[in-house]
DNA sequence: TTATAAAGAACGGACGTTCATTTTCTAGTT
DNA sequence: AACTAGAAAATGAACGTCCGTTCTTTATAA
């Protein structure tokens, strides 16, 4: 047999993956085997060591093509919205969470069992230095709120979106897979719009809101 | 050997558990064999089958333990502040929040393999009906701020308290066990200041926060 | 023809559970 | 006070299965 060329045998590990994918989030990494995993990917058990050295490596690949993913459609929301803080755009921003945790809850999970079977040593580094990355990419729309005099003394933008990013985040992730369903008792649509609106009235003044909404209402 | 008593059944059962713990929240449960549980417990492998049936009824002997924990705990910190949603008591409450998830955050790795490895079937309640439950719990504060006026319309006081609370619990699992950290750009205490910050500024009137903000440094 | 991909048997060990055996301690009898 | 019978607890070897990985063999296609 020829050699494959690399597109094929980069279609042959996503097929692996997904197969893979669906298994670990069904019964965790200990619980899947690479035999499983050959049945379900419809490839022979022995194959399987000519794409990857261990079942760790298979894991490992899945989670960083999904990091990719995931920082890609983060990537994709935040130059959608460019100003997150205003009220409507973070309304905006939380239906946008919304659809990222819910096409890609699997990458929760998979996380899941990289906090519980290797101390999140695969996707720590999603969390680390948060605010501060978070800060960088949206630094001319902060700096703005705060030459304008908007935002309410001694409120840091890049910590309140932070906050506020990481809190639509939790509140999908408790929907989608911990079971609390509507736990807030009201719907998903209002409680982005509930969620939204504390934050506005937690970062901007009480004048710069009214401004704010005399504005939409015009337009 | 005579009968055990149930006390002392209890005890052994104790110790069992407290090993098997360990070990899940290390390795998970797949990740865990029954000789391990038997060795870091200092029992026998067939003793084990004495006291349970399978390995899956050491795990949810262990979660139904710690669940009674966490939510007598989770009450005491209730009954400790009554009001919560007073900005000094907001901080206390995310301190207490903070202690209980740095204590037993082995509950929240317990609820992850829950979730991965039977959909959250055994920890769900938590989140059931969660806002309801807190407005239940705060009613006549929750009330006593609607009638006051204090509060900004159109805040729901027990729709922002859950938020708060998950918001608290939220950070310091990202912390904890996602290895976030100061994943703000700040320290826990300074976190628990800003992010009390936030919903205060969120919850009440301005002028009525600077009214508590008097009376604070009056006292 | 030949390098390579695919296959699946084979290996050594670990798994959850069972079971025959031994140890332990109380209660009743000397 | 010493002994003993017996029931329950504790043990670890044994069972059958499955594990991750390796290795030999077969199939494939330029």
């Amino acid at each position: 047999m020829p050699k494959l060329t690399q597109e094929a045998i980069e279609e042959n590990k996503e097929h692996i993956e997904e197969a893979a994918k669906q298994l670990f989030i069904k019964h965790g990494f200990h619980g899947t085997s690479m035999r499983l995993i050959a049945a379900q990917a419809d490839v022979s058990l022995g194959n399987l060591y000519n794409y990857y050295k261990t079942k760790e490596d298979i894991l490992q690949s899945i989670i960083n093509k999904y990091e990719l993913i995931i920082n890609t459609r983060l990537k994709e929301i935040f130059d959608d919205i460019e100003e997150p803080l205003l009220p409507d755009n973070l309304v905006n921003f939380g239906k946008k969470v919304q659809s990222l945790v819910e096409e890609h809850y699997e990458f929760w999970l998979l996380m899941y069992i990289d906090v519980l079977e290797f101390q999140n040593r695969h996707c720590r580094k999603m969390f680390e230095n948060l605010a501060e990355r978070l800060n960088k990419r949206f630094y001319k729309h902060f700096d703005e709120l705060k030459e304008n005099k908007t935002i309410n003394t001694g409120v840091d933008p890049g910590v309140a979106f932070t906050v506020a990013y990481l809190q639509f985040f939790n509140y999908f992730l408790i929907e989608k897979l911990f079971g609390g369903n509507n736990h807030l008792g009201i719907s998903d649509s209002e409680a982005i719009v509930k969620i939204s609106q504390l934050f506005s009235r937690a970062i901007f003044k009480p004048n710069a809101l009214d401004l704010l909404h005399a504005n939409n209402s015009k337009s």
